[in-house]
DNA sequence: TGTAAACCTTACGTTAGGTGTAGATTATGG
DNA sequence: CCATAATCTACACCTAACGTAAGGTTTACA
């Protein structure tokens, strides 16, 4: 019967962050408990950690909290019964997309780079160090 | 004969930048001008460009940018005729492409997710629509 | 029931990464 | 030579994204 059985310091733990960034997601809006008991302990469920997971994964994205803010909703609702912000929710999702294929393309390039001067690099240390096989 | 052909402006344009980012890039040691015409005018070649484009391209991999200004050198040093720095250099680069494949890992997996979450709308969206070709 | 760990709120502090602006100086085309 | 656009220096200011600290409350467990 228990809803919510993970506490902020677990949920911390496991999303690796720390319990005042949840606060702080928190007043934000980004985030929140399934319940709270009186006053007091706050309560979450897997949902909560997967919100997390998906916050980081955005922020690498390089969106800042508030345009998270304006999208986590969307990941999240249950979406079979929001018949409504469906067309919306395709256009943001393919914006993302988008983006994804951008920074992985950009990071494709850089690797590259990175693979030369590898190379580069590794022919010249090769070149001043004595030839043990040789 | 003229060495530095670049002002400040059209550096910034060129990076998709702003003089005042480059300021303060040249204040953290980033960046510095090939010359400069008495106490004036900053002058710049394309190597300037380049460690820009390189600057973001490592903010993006998520160092900071006193992270950046410990290595960003080694990139743009004269590696032949710096024999010591070799072997530090080869480290620093493998490290920079192990993080490199992780992001693109990473960006991957988040695509995925983002491909499912498309999918899923499309066949919702395509549910709650007329069939115009049925 | 006691107590220690974990949690709570509130408020102020900090750091990174810039940006704004003023007022002077320099470059450049006519 | 003059206008004006681009730069210069220097300092103040800004926002995002947390962190720290104080002092009180809850909860789990013996």
């Amino acid at each position: 019967m228990s809803i919510g059985n993970m506490k902020i310091g677990e949920l911390a733990r496991r999303a690796k962050t720390s319990h005042r960034t949840i606060h702080y997601y928190e007043r934000l809006g980004l985030i929140s408990p399934v319940a709270r008991e009186g006053a007091s302990h706050r309560l979450y469920e897997e949902e909560a950690y997967e919100r997390l997971e998906k916050i980081t994964a955005l922020k690498r994205l390089g969106l800042s909290l508030e345009e998270i803010q304006e999208v986590i909703e969307l990941y999240f609702m249950d979406a079979d019964t929001h018949l409504q912000g469906k067309k919306k929710v395709l256009d943001i999702l393919n914006n993302q997309l988008q983006k994804v294929d951008e920074q992985i393309d950009e990071l494709s390039t850089f690797r590259s780079d990175l693979i030369r001067n590898i190379r580069h690099m590794e022919r010249l240390y090769d070149e001043a160090t004595p030839n043990k096989s040789g």
